[in-house]
RNA sequence: GGCGGCAUAGCCAAGUGGUAAGGCAUGGGUCUGCAAAACCCUGAUUCCCCGGUUCGAAUCCGGGUGCCGCCUCCA
């Protein structure tokens, strides 16, 4: 089975061909540490760790790289207002975003490569631009020289020519051409500053991404990706960069996400709009938030709302609730189901579906509805007189197959079973026995106030946490 | 000025030539002591508008309207 996936470079769907057998090289475009992270910044992170776990779920073994940039205009400014020097701050929402992404259920990646560690090959680099005649020093800054490189325009689809026209292209005295774009920075006094040959100085945003890629995957890697906002000008600057320098290709497939909008409008720190994931989890479960970005096409724009996140949690809890329900059948019943065949075989399509589905350009909305299909499945599955453990469990690995590859986790995390809860509902259970219902609903309205929600199914009563 | 995206039921949303997925919400029913969960039924003769191509279009082509994005830091 082959897996798709659109390529912003040719705007095309094309099938994937690793460089190396089996292998996927991965680079994800990281955050700018100067604040906690908005759904925004969330997004990518969730969407493209979703497609690393396809790769993963799918047998490859998958390098993925993502980098903090912690050294920049925007930290040195928050450093300031904060009191705090630039590595104390960056290092405070380096910590953060792993706490944020790692709620959502975002692995970390093989490599988190920071701009601080990267400084001799990011000079390097620049030096080496500079020796092939696409960079050149202007009065301590170091610029590239961008109409020098042809294929410039080539991932965004612009032309130069078209670009200048804009006029919103930032002119510095120091450029040759407006185009050229800043490699590496004079340091203005007092600022975090490194050393080089063209004095104490940083590097300007770009050159960052086409350092650590060399460093840690190599000339050519496989994919490369981001929100769609970096396509223009940061992955063509890179591409600039690393193409006139290695001469070879950067990444085979570039691969970009949709914005998260509010009220149909960009979600952006410079706009204001934003809201923090730190700030949502608090009214939202974390899942609920995974779920809400993969049940949509990572490509599409999402519009933001809280009764968006009310109705992913109604969404996901049906398909938690039928897990569990499934899985409290598995424990209470060891009858054998008839038609064991028949049911495996359903369960298996609806896999299928699902795989097909991530297969075409990761369309996880569709194969969400895949696992929705499942769902269905399983309640009607459910309903029958006798079940068999050979089906439970199939249906209890597939969907965990599934739920994987989007990043929830569908088992109740085990809780420590409260005798004293165990003890009302017995009372409850001879109660009903009794026919005495007012004290049988009374524990349960009880039992209720204190998160326990109970049910009464054909197999007995059982209860879980809401 | 250049480049691009979107417009599908009350809401969200997939689908890019073969006769409208999925979810949420609503209403009715079954089950239940009552609930919960679940199941069944219920909803777009139609996919922004106008033309065209085709046996056939939400899907392709032309035109129009509306919204959004990139070309400046941004995921």
């Amino acid at each position: 089975m082959t897996i798709k996936l659109y390529n912003t470079l040719t705007r095309q769907k094309e099938t994937f061909e690793p460089i190396e057998e089996g292998k996927v090289k991965m680079y994800v475009c990281g955050p700018t540490v100067y604040n906690y992270i908005h759904i925004g910044n969330a997004r990518p992170a969730v969407v493209f760790d979703m497609v690393r776990r396809f790769f993963e779920y799918r047998g490859f073994d998958v390098k993925y790289v993502s980098n903090f940039t912690d050294v920049d205009d925007k930290i040195i400014k928050a450093a300031e207002e904060m009191g705090e020097d630039v590595t104390a701050v960056a290092e405070k929402f380096i910590q953060a975003y792993h706490e944020d992404t790692g709620a959502l259920g975002v692995k970390k990646a093989d490599e988190h490569p920071r701009v601080m560690d990267t400084m001799p090959e990011i000079i390097e680099f620049v030096e080496k631009l500079e020796e092939k005649g696409y960079a050149y020093e202007s009065g301590g800054d170091v610029y590239f020289r961008t109409r020098k490189f042809k294929g410039y325009g080539k991932l965004s689809h612009q032309s130069v020519d078209d670009l200048q026209l804009g006029a919103r292209i930032e002119v510095g005295e120091k450029k040759e051409d407006p185009l050229d774009f800043v490699l590496w920075k004079s340091a203005k006094p007092g600022e975090i500053s490194w050393d080089s040959k063209w004095g104490k100085g940083r590097p300007g945003w770009h050159i960052e991404c086409s350092a650590m890629v060399k460093k840690y995957l190599g000339d050519t890697i496989d994919i490369h990706a981001g929100g769609q906002d970096l396509s223009f000008p940061h992955h063509e600057n890179e591409i600039a960069q690393s193409e006139a320098l290695n001469e070879k290709k950067m990444a085979n497939y570039w691969i970009h996400n949709g914005y998260i909008n509010i009220d149909n409008e960009k979600m952006s720190k410079s706009l204001g709009n934003f809201i923090l994931v730190h700030d949502i989890i608090k009214k939202f479960d974390p899942e609920v938030v995974r779920f809400f970005i993969v049940n949509n096409h990572y490509r599409s724009p999402i519009n933001f709302s809280d009764s968006q996140l009310a109705s992913a949690k109604s969404s996901l809890d049906r398909i938690k609730t039928t897990y569990q329900n499934v899985e409290y059948r598995l424990s209470e019943t060891a009858d054998l189901g008839e038609d064991q065949e028949k049911w495996t075989k359903e369960v298996d399509a609806h896999h299928d579906e699902f795989n097909r589905e991530m297969e075409d350009d990761f369309n996880s909305a569709n194969a969400v509805a895949a696992m929705f299909n499942l769902v269905k499945t399983a309640n009607l599955y459910l309903r029958e007189k006798h079940t068999s453990e050979v089906v439970l469990s199939h249906i209890l690995k597939t969907l965990e197959k599934m739920a994987y590859v989007i990043g929830v986790v569908l088992k109740e995390t085990a809780e420590m079973v409260d005798e004293e809860i165990d003890a009302l509902i017995q009372e409850r259970i001879d109660a009903r026995k009794n026919r005495d219902f007012a004290r049988a609903d009374e524990i349960r309205d009880d039992l209720k106030e204190k998160g326990i929600i109970l049910e009464d199914t054909a197999q007995g009563t059982r209860w879980k946490r809401v």
